[in-house]
DNA sequence: TTAATATGTTAGACGTGTCTAACAAATTAA
DNA sequence: TTAATTTGTTAGACACGTCTAACATATTAA
């Protein structure tokens, strides 16, 4: 007698990552090229072809040759999962082990894979159940539920809109102070005047209409509302 | 112009795997055995056979057909350096984490591959630099320095050898409890007077010639010394 | 000391994830 | 609307880590 299992479960490691990416580049831009997913992974195209092929098989993408790339129900769930470790693994390093929220990416990509709802289920309760990472990215529940917020990163919004301030991403006292200097608080609003394309710096004015200049690495750290 | 470049860090993860096991299971019995090492990783023996060619080859460990196994020094000293990862990540989950030191070692099989000096070294620190993982095994240090000591756990001592009572390896409440009541501390000698096979357990005769048994689990977390 | 048994090795295959070279489709510019 | 350019796909190769089947060596028992 032969049965077929269908692995209904996780994909390997590999395929993780590829859910992940598809997804986030769907969430940034809405469609997903081959070549932008070959540029995100650092692999060539024809790589993210058969690997589109073995993932559209096993109904974790959308994909038809010469068309987009887009995540099932099924991808995003699994995708949703992965992000959640990988923030709270995040979280976990800058608030539990203290180290620098510069630097906690390139592990929680490793950390993102470990196989153990334990260990993840004791992350998330000694951060307190955490709706937000270090950077203000929202961290998916345990059943995939993000919470659904209007919040972006400074850095993303349009040109010449006013906006309001509501939360950063950084409790360090040195970015603090920073702010501080800038005269930006919680509950300001500011207009964002210009996105400098080559440095990713952000011209604001602020309600006394003085012009102001913050880097792209403060920017991504300052959370606002329209 | 071609520059062959001599891959001197670490393997890829299977093989850090293997030399740590190879390592483990020479400190064991002496003597590796392919059989053996197939055993232990949950590979086939012809599997064991071509990594070891490959090993050999980069100078991880010294192999000869129909010969035993060992590591090489370069190999003792990345076995080690897995070691510390691993007791390291145990004892952190224990203390820190709070998980049971029963559930801990798969997740530590895991974040022993995790690549980051910065993520280690804060755990040793968290820590306090410890000496010894939550089973009671020495953790090496930075530089692969392993204390020297002559504690092992009750069940590895020999039968009919009297043994001091040196530590436990476990600080949870019931197990404490649990020692009192057979009227074991530490610094107490005891007779090791029979191990049984079937099931691990060590019958003890303590100070005042009372003969008492306690099972595997148990003498795993009582470190002794003749 | 030969035969039986246990252990180890070689040969050849396969799935995964990657590549390069060559070709095909879609988009953009003339 | 054809040609040039960009983007995507197919074919075929390869390294890694694994397997099974067949063969070789060592060890143990007769």
């Amino acid at each position: 007698m032969l049965f077929l299992i269908e692995n209904e479960g996780m994909g390997s490691l590999t395929e993780e990552n590829y859910i992940k990416s598809v997804y986030s580049l769907q969430q940034a831009t809405g469609e997903v090229f081959v070549s932008e997913l070959a540029k995100k992974l650092q692999v060539k195209p024809p790589t993210v072809n058969s690997m589109m092929k073995k993932l559209a098989l096993k109904k974790w993408v959308i994909y038809a040759p010469y068309k987009g790339i887009k995540v099932t129900e099924k991808g995003k769930k699994e995708a949703l999962s992965i992000i959640r470790r990988h923030r709270l693994a995040e979280l976990f390093l800058v608030n539990v082990m203290k180290l620098g929220w510069e630097e906690v990416h390139d592990i929680a990509e490793q950390l993102e894979h470990v196989e153990s709802t334990r260990f993840y289920d004791r992350i998330d309760e000694m951060l307190g159940y955490p709706k937000f990472d270090p950077h203000g990215e929202p961290i998916p529940d345990a059943n995939g539920k993000i919470l659904n917020d209007k919040r972006i990163p400074l850095n993303q919004a349009k040109e010449n809109v006013t906006v309001k301030i509501v939360a950063v991403a950084d409790d360090k006292k040195s970015f603090l102070d920073h702010l501080n200097d800038k005269g930006l608080k919680i509950g300001e609003k500011v207009l964002v005047k210009r996105k400098e394309a080559y440095d990713g710096s952000v011209v604001l004015v602020n309600k006394a209409k003085v012009e102001l200049m913050i880097t792209h690495q403060v920017a991504e750290r300052i959370l606002v509302e329209e």
